[in-house]
DNA sequence: ATAAGTGTTGCGCA
DNA sequence: CTGCGCAACACTTA
């Protein structure tokens, strides 16, 4: 599961390898993932040059000499440099480059490769609502964003056009780290839970990112990231006790997506 | 072998 | 508008 430090690491990586190439022929294997009809998409950009690389959310954004690409990489997938000699067993889209390498992208669910024209970014909705990286914003951003809101904090953290970057994997440290319930409502939270909410999602990202990124996630040149089980604290360890209690860790249903807690640390109605 | 669980996003509903 | 549940269908684990 791809979420920011993984795509920060893609952003970076693929401006300092990309820029200046020129895509020299597209290949298209899942249409569906596209947003225009493929002849329009590969017309577009073939014969492109990379221009700039960033990255809001999960989402990357390419800039080139023909307009944007945009990619999200959904609930899995890979980014791969590589040639046509080491293509993977599975990928969707191939990017040739004028340097005998290629770029080859799979997503096993739900990816996105959308273009939009040179100027048009804008017209793009599903990258214009996103809300500021996780990264970019302030303690103080955090409190006013969350002030006067309703629902639950963990609905909030997972809402992209709030704030963009953080998935279900990466919810799970800071919640913890923080002490507090993924169901608390937000307007029970304290001004210190939430500077300490806030630092905990800063230290959380810029960890990983300091590791490669997630250790079930390829890079850009197919290694692994060194972020594992053993940061995730209390996420996706069912039964293994608390590392600062000892409490069995619980796995709970929040809305449709799981959390795992330390019931003793997290409780849900502290005040 | 068959079924359930998973992670992201947009959409429909109260 | 806002918060929340669900559906989109690929792949792994029970």
């Amino acid at each position: 599961m791809p979420e920011l430090p993984e795509i920060a690491l893609f952003a970076r990586d693929m401006q300092k390898e990309l820029v200046g190439r020129t895509i020299s022929g597209i290949e298209v294997l899942q249409p569906k993932c596209l947003n225009v009809p493929q002849e329009t998409f590969v017309e577009a950009l073939t014969g492109a040059q990379w221009l700039d690389v960033t990255y809001r959310g999960k989402w990357l954004r390419v800039e080139t000499s023909r307009g944007w690409l945009l990619l999200n990489l959904g609930m899995g997938g890979e980014i791969l440099l590589t040639s046509r000699d080491h293509l993977p067993e599975k990928y969707r889209l191939v990017f040739d480059l004028d340097n005998d390498t290629c770029l080859a992208i799979n997503f096993w669910w739900f990816g996105y490769a959308h273009y939009a024209r040179p100027g048009e970014l804008d017209d793009h909705k599903m990258t214009a609502k996103l809300g500021p990286n996780a990264l970019d914003v302030t303690a103080d951003d955090l409190r006013a964003m969350l002030q006067g809101r309703r629902g639950r904090i963990k609905s909030f953290l997972l809402n992209q056009s709030r704030l963009a970057g953080i998935g279900n994997v990466y919810v799970q440290a800071p919640l913890f780290k923080a002490g507090i319930h993924p169901l608390r409502p937000i307007n029970t939270l304290s001004d210190d839970e939430i500077a300490g909410l806030w630092g905990a999602i800063q230290d959380t990202l810029r960890e990983s990112m300091a590791h490669g990124g997630s250790g079930w996630e390829l890079n850009l040149y197919g290694q692994k990231g060194r972020w594992d089980e053993s940061f995730l604290r209390v996420g996706y360890r069912e039964g293994q006790p608390c590392p600062a209690c000892g409490t069995s860790v619980e796995k709970i249903k929040t809305g449709s997506t799981s959390s795992y807690i330390c019931p003793q640390c997290q409780p849900l109605d502290a005040a």
